[in-house]
DNA sequence: AATCACCTCAACCGCAACTCC
DNA sequence: GGGAGTTGCGGTTGAGGTGAT
């Protein structure tokens, strides 16, 4: 489309590590200007960088609300646990890790868990198969990280993020309670999911497409906006409750998704995802 | 001490979504 | 509606660090 690149190479910009001058202009002119207009910024700051990579800089290091240091048991776990629902949409799990950037936990999921996952994995699957002659020590092996899609127990997975915005409901689960909001009756939908494996769900918690071709036409398309306090709710939702005790996870999930009702009205969202979630932590619990 | 192998993580790259006109 | 510009995201790379031999 004849779009010009963000970075000419050949413009005599600065690559490769920021000194400590750059930073201090950088993290000035934000001070005084505040983010965005990412493009211009290098110009007006003169600074020799492109604005990607500025902005880069700035999210991933320069920024005052950064946490620095090791990740904790407690984030990891919650890494682990976004990953199994969220994929590799490092930007979402890091919105819920206060100070976290995506890079870092991308980073630390590439270099840390990831593989450690994988190597669990294969060693779960493989049986009494050795493990790889490279894991001398305790850190994790070189093998390539490809998260969780070699990991037999995690099915839910992808490698691309992509938006959706839109979802096909089945007509029969149309449900309407008052005449200004359409009400989406989600168990049959999640129930299709769960016994039908040849219906495929990239992400379990991202609008889904479901077309049945001889009843498409009767179909209707709905915006769904994924609203943040729909995952915030469903991710602060005690698993390990669900898990271990049905009855108390209902009631757990049904109030953590008592707002969320509003837009979702119809049987209980969160027992109609438990089967899915399930699976999931059967394996992580399983793991810990 | 020198070399090698491996690990970490900041930075880069390309693509897609979003926004503006 | 569509093209052009901007922003954000995920995947990948490579320099520097560290431990083993």
């Amino acid at each position: 489309m004849g779009r010009s690149p963000c970075c000419s190479k050949d413009e005599g910009l600065n690559r490769g590590a920021w000194t400590a001058m750059e930073d201090k202009v950088l993290t000035e002119y934000i001070r005084i200007h505040g983010e965005g207009k990412w493009r211009n910024l290098p110009k007006r700051a003169g600074l020799k960088r492109c604005g990607k990579s500025c902005r880069l800089r700035w999210l991933n290091y320069l920024r005052p609300d950064i946490k620095r240091g090791n990740i904790t048991h407690d984030e990891e776990e919650l890494i682990i646990r976004l990953h199994k629902l969220l994929g590799n949409r490092w930007s979402l799990i890091a919105g819920r890790l206060p100070g976290r950037t995506d890079n870092e936990i991308k980073n630390y999921w590439n270099t840390t868990i990831g593989k450690r996952i994988q190597v669990e994995g294969r060693s779960c699957s493989d049986g009494n198969r050795r493990r790889p002659t490279q894991e001398k020590t305790k850190k994790p092996t070189q093998s390539s990280p490809e998260p969780s899609t070699n990991n037999s127990c995690t099915k839910v997975v992808r490698t691309k993020a992509s938006r959706c915005t839109k979802m096909v409901l089945p007509h029969e689960s149309h449900k309407f309670g008052d005449s200004t909001e359409p009400v989406i009756d989600a168990a049959p939908i999640f129930e299709e999911v769960v016994n039908n494996p040849t219906v495929e769900i990239d992400d379990p918690l991202s609008p889904m497409l479901f077309l049945d071709d001889e009843n498409s036409t009767s179909e209707f398309l709905l915006d769904f906006k994924m609203d943040e306090n729909f995952l915030s709710d469903f991710l602060n939702v005690d698993f390990s409750v669900l898990y271990n005790n049905e009855g108390a996870g209902k009631a757990a999930a049904a109030a953590a998704t008592e707002d969320t009702s509003n837009k979702l009205h119809g049987p209980d969202l969160q027992s109609s995802m438990a089967p899915i979630v399930d699976s999931e932590l059967d394996c992580w619990l399983a793991d810990n």
